[in-house]
DNA sequence: CACTCGTGGAA
DNA sequence: TTTCCAAGAGT
């Protein structure tokens, strides 16, 4: 996509900004490049089974981006293209506020505000903005949308989020190579680097789980998750007490204990305790896997990270089984 | 409008 | 180790 030349591909612009929703363009890149290789048009991802999107996914976190994506693309593939205005594509699931007006500028060169966290964080420091986010959102929009050019808005919007990802950054901005330091409020009282100002986040709840890895031969048990709520529709393993549910193992069997798995999500952190077991009864959720067929890369982190503990064949075994505390407790 | 929803890299 | 946070959307 050379700048000022033409227009780019909707469904690449669609498919990559999708992806870039609060995540680095280093997790994307092989993601996209993998997507695109799969699926080189909508109509061949909305083609594409459900747990085929949801298996390639796996990793990029936000699992709701992926469910949207697949409903994006066979909506988009019974209209027959794109639609062309941003009210058109924010009507479309996964396309939001941002993501409408990205793919209208960069897309179908309509001078759309683009605004994402790059954009607000050059806007609130070019103007001095002291109100913290997200209370300043509405101010910093219409900033935003009074220096939007009608000319080249997609190269303008990319500018600004370059801009913003490489120069204009949340610490330590290099404000002496700024391009457009001689417009800088903040810059001019010396505020630059403390701009935006934020509201002081809640801290994480500590949660606790148990998560079950039978096998049965050389199958292994799995379930696909709800589409609905934490790592929806997700492959995984049978687990409970951390997310809501609280379901008994999923078969009756010699459960015992490999490990504890620590997790981060957003708004909480996990210690999953990772019991294994042979199965010797037919279990009453979820179904057996060859493990021949089974790949751990179509499983979240979460699950990795459980699977890494408890594979049968350990291409490379932990140098430590257990976390948390090695010192007392036995 | 506040909350939910992943992950991994950098400071 | 802890904290922050990255091209947000849905409810």
């Amino acid at each position: 996509m050379p700048p000022g030349q033409g227009r780019a591909d909707p469904y690449r612009v669609w498919l990559s900004e999708v992806m870039l929703q609060q995540t680095t363009v280093v997790a994307v890149k092989s993601y996209f490049e993998r997507f695109t290789q799969l699926w080189p048009t909508v109509q061949d991802l909305a083609a594409a089974p459900d747990d085929q999107v949801m298996a390639e996914w796996a990793g990029l976190g936000y699992y709701a981006r992926a469910r949207n994506l697949v409903a994006c693309a066979r909506a988009v593939a019974a209209l027959g293209q794109f639609p062309d205005t941003r009210e058109g594509l924010a009507a479309l699931p996964g396309i939001g506020p941002y993501t409408s007006a990205a793919i209208g500028a960069i897309a179908f060169d309509r001078p759309e505000t683009v605004v994402d966290g790059n954009v607000e964080r050059v806007i609130s420091r070019l103007h001095a903005l002291e109100e913290p986010l997200p209370a300043s959102k509405p101010e910093i929009y219409r900033l935003a949308a009074a220096q939007t050019p009608t000319l080249r808005p997609g190269d303008y919007a990319q500018a600004m989020m370059d801009l913003g990802a490489t120069i204009c950054t949340p610490r330590s901005p290099a404000c002496g190579i700024c391009p457009v330091i001689e417009f800088c409020q903040a810059r001019r009282l010396g505020i630059a680097a403390e701009l935006p100002r934020k509201m002081p986040k809640k801290a994480k709840p500590q949660r606790q789980g148990t998560v079950w890895i039978g096998f049965s031969g050389s199958s292994v048990l799995v379930e696909t998750r709800p589409d609905k709520g934490l790592l929806g529709g997700t492959l995984a393993f049978p687990s409970a007490g951390w997310d809501g549910s609280d379901l008994p193992p999923p078969a009756l069997a010699d459960w015992h204990e490999l490990g504890l798995v620590r997790h981060v999500f957003t708004h909480f952190a996990l210690d999953l305790t990772v019991m294994t077991a042979e199965l010797t009864l037919p279990p009453e959720r979820g179904r057996l896997v060859p493990l021949g067929e089974f790949s751990a890369t179509a499983l979240p982190g979460l699950m990795r990270k459980a699977w890494a503990l408890a594979r049968p064949n350990p291409a490379r075994p932990a140098t430590t089984r257990r976390h948390g505390k090695p010192t007392s407790e036995t």
